[in-house]
DNA sequence: GTCGTACTCAACCGAATGGTTGACAAGCAG
DNA sequence: CTGCTTGTCAACCATTCGGTTGAGTACGAC
């Protein structure tokens, strides 16, 4: 499985609500199935479905211990993401400070066009 | 759209490979539909369909220019994500922090049942 | 061994997703 | 007005997804 595979299981895992408080809940300790299950309105079946798809995208592991199959979250993987989004998030940000200093410079030289219909696209392109 | 709602439609958007690249790229500047779809071996209306969930998501907005339809990466929305990631993170992190002076505890008190079936998840409990 | 606990697996179901093709709309260009 | 470009909308289709119920498995208690 490579990296864009992995991130497209990560973020669709994270894409459910039940999925992502089952995560949030995970980080007070490892809880069995049972009770991950036991606030929502949903069959113990249904949660374990959501247990696999985020063992599947590597955010939980399960192990036995007795009757009981702790899950146990793996926070290293929330750095995937932080990555991914970092990396775009400041690419877009170095270009809108780009532009601005753009539009202050067109804004300094008083640029008699400036009045013609300048949407925001334009600006930019 | 609660933010429950929208965090859900924002990883469920990015959940798709297509649509992260079409993201990436965006952040080189604003794109028409043509553009965005050429790399992609797929039609074009499955393009405007890609659009349309990064709209819905808030990831992205659409003008009108002509005929082309510019579209505007919205970086601000990778705040809402990053947010919850590292909110949880953070916990996440607190909890092994917590876990690792426990153990030193331990160790320090040179327990004698520390030999006992010795699994992750038993120690994380 | 038998019972109860704690789950998982399998089959099924309706809704959503990602793709297709075909028809339509909005805006220049002639 | 006609035609080309650039997309969108609508209908359809196969697959996936989130849920269900029913049966089966693994382990500890008795």
């Amino acid at each position: 499985m490579d990296e864009t595979d992995r991130l497209s299981k990560v973020f669709a895992a994270l894409a459910d609500p039940i999925r992502r408080d089952i995560v949030a809940r995970l980080t007070e300790g490892d809880q069995g199935v049972g009770e991950l299950a036991e606030p929502y309105d949903v069959s113990l079946q249904a949660v374990s479905k959501h247990l696999k798809v985020l063992e599947d995208a590597g955010l939980v592991t399960r192990t036995r211990e007795a009757q009981r199959r702790p899950v146990h979250l793996e926070a290293e993987v929330f750095d995937l993401m932080t990555k991914w989004i970092e990396r775009y998030r400041q690419q877009a940000e170095e270009r809108f400070r780009r532009l601005d200093v753009l539009l202050e410079r067109m804004k300094d030289e008083q640029d008699p066009h400036h009045a013609r219909t300048t949407t925001r696209d334009e600006d930019a392109s």
